[in-house]
DNA sequence: TTGAAAGCGCTAACAT
DNA sequence: ATGTTAGCGCTTTCAA
């Protein structure tokens, strides 16, 4: 019935060798004669032998696993984020293990704090999620165990962090539009806030919005209430597109939009269409992130590209830090903080 | 320095019982006092107590997990469909472990036999790979452990499937172009493939085709290699898009496409507007999925919407049913077949 | 209702 | 270069 495993027992008595010989063998430490370890592999291929993990995992308290929290799959950006953050990790020889809080306001913390697996079957933590607030004690949450927070945009970082170009972004995305020409800008984010305010925010729409707006005084234009529309998905990306088509038919005639995320734009374009707007011949819009939708949508999205392949890179280093530092027992260095290059690409939703 | 975890016995010492009873008060399990359980739950919370779930998998055999299996997490399909088995897993208490497998010809069957993980970490499988070729002895591959294969799309499973209504879906697809009165309609699948082969086709693209071919013969249209283009994502979508333009302007006038999903499906509406075409106005595009981004592109997309929450019923029944089957020792069953609902969406892409 | 003993399969530490 | 011992933290089994 094969169903009775075999296990390095098995393939140790095989071999003719002893148990831990034959797991040194297999798991290609030194101290091992060639000859011996060939006959190991060859028997343990011909037993079909599969290490079980949950026994390697208890005795040395290591698991290859790196944990990746973010909070959705179904996401123009978290479904590229998520695949970005797994191809990395499993070039570096670690498993993936990606999970979807669903935007729950504790889920992030719960997974990393509660959850049974936290801590023991991970290596290390990678987590974009919200109700992550900066206030959060993340650092204690781990309990120094390998951590990174991508995009905490803390002032300063409290744990490994992977942070997005958002100021930068932003008002390069906004000096675009106005490049091409726009003059009665309008931007989509979460909802005005004051410069001042802005001033000393921590949050990555905050920095988009601190970002955009800058651009937008840089430039002479106006930055108040009535340029700024709130949505960071789709849905309410429409309704925002829908408004500013009002508005716009209504005498305010706007020419532009920034959307502080490309999910949001498509969601913009498609509510300005609702209403008989032509993305770009009536109105310019750009959005971050470069989602790989934006490159096939009708019309294609002018966006911030972000790095994300170095976001993994980045991340993982981090994190392939701190195991190393665990293991040789030296001393934690404080946390790190990274920003990721992005580019502006320009395509038909602010073609001239 | 809140390295050293505490541990069962730590949890069962400070309440003053045994280990096996902290174990089962923990548990939930029958069999220990009411008052007992109490001080064991104060106990373990105050110490802030988790449980090592490697050493409880060591022993029992059981994780708890699911391992989803998918070919990448970046597309409008697989994020919208690791985002229902995911939630559904979650929902029944089982925690989900997703991988992707990049579409690696063997990375699916790599993925159930040879990882580590497969058959020791997971309590049950759930695979949608490509690379899975029918002929793959899947039911041997798993060893008798419970696996669902999605859309596997073979006549006699050989494991519990649930399968997509592919050919339903298609033929009800083209019906509706029919019904929005095209009479030239091109079909954006794997390419073309004569009816007396589609007859026997166990693939989920060669049902796909007999449902939509099905329909055009029986409408009297035609259903030769003139009309069968190929393309399964995006960028072969533009490819093809532009190609039925260009045969369109060029004095073969097309005016509707059927897309066997809608991944291409964007991709054949940019093509076609790269060439000036305009949907729906000069051509009408249906696909099938029901991806998310259906609703919100520009113009929204016509598509057979299947539930994929039904998909991860299913799913996760037949992973119960297996699961239940191994523990309490009954005879297993012969493999299950379930097919899941779907209901056309019409949207902008095939208006009048 | 509770507890004692045993061991899941592996590997770190320590012989040889 | 190889082998022996011990034990990771839990849960199954069986005894009290």
């Amino acid at each position: 019935m094969g169903n009775v495993r075999t296990s390095l027992r098995d393939v140790a008595a095989e071999a003719g060798v002893s148990p831990m010989t034959a797991s040194n063998a297999l798991r290609g430490k030194p101290g091992v004669r060639r000859s011996t370890r060939q006959k190991v592999l060859e028997t343990a291929e011909r037993l079909n032998y599969r290490i079980n993990l949950t026994a390697s995992m208890l005795k040395s308290g290591r698991s290859n696993i790196i944990h990746i929290i973010v909070n959705e799959f179904d996401s123009p950006f978290y479904s590229k984020l998520v695949q970005a953050l797994a191809d990395e990790t499993t070039k570096r020889g670690f498993t993936p293990f990606v999970e979807q809080t669903r935007y729950s306001p504790d889920a992030g913390k719960q997974a990393l704090a509660s959850s049974p697996f936290s801590g023991q079957l991970f290596d290390g933590e990678i987590i974009h999620a919200s109700g992550l607030g900066t206030n959060l004690p993340l650092a204690k949450l781990n309990a120094g165990r390998p951590l990174v927070l991508i995009d905490g945009c803390e002032e300063t970082p409290s744990v490994d962090t992977v942070n997005f170009p958002n100021e930068e972004g932003a008002r390069a995305a906004v000096q675009h539009l106005i490049e091409r020409g726009c003059k009665h800008i309008a931007i989509v984010a979460g909802g005005y806030a004051p410069r001042s305010e802005l001033a000393r925010t921590e949050t990555a729409y905050g920095l988009r919005l601190r970002g955009a707006s800058s651009a937008l005084i840089d430039a002479g234009l106006a930055y108040d209430e009535s340029v700024v529309l709130r949505a960071f998905d789709s849905e309410n990306g429409i309704v925002c597109g829908r408004e500013l088509a009002e508005k716009t038919q209504g005498g305010i005639p706007f020419d532009g939009v920034f959307c502080a995320n490309d999910y949001s734009a498509f969601g913009v374009i498609r509510g300005l269409a609702d209403c008989g707007l032509r993305v770009p011949d009536d109105m310019k819009v750009i959005g971050i992130d470069g989602t790989s939708f934006g490159s096939y949508a009708t019309p294609t999205l002018s966006t911030i590209q972000v790095d994300l392949n170095q976001l993994a890179q980045f991340s993982l280093d981090m994190i392939a830090r701190r195991i190393d530092e665990r293991d040789r027992g030296t001393e934690q260095q404080a946390p790190a903080c990274a920003t990721i290059g992005y580019r502006l690409t320009e395509r038909e939703s602010t073609r001239p």
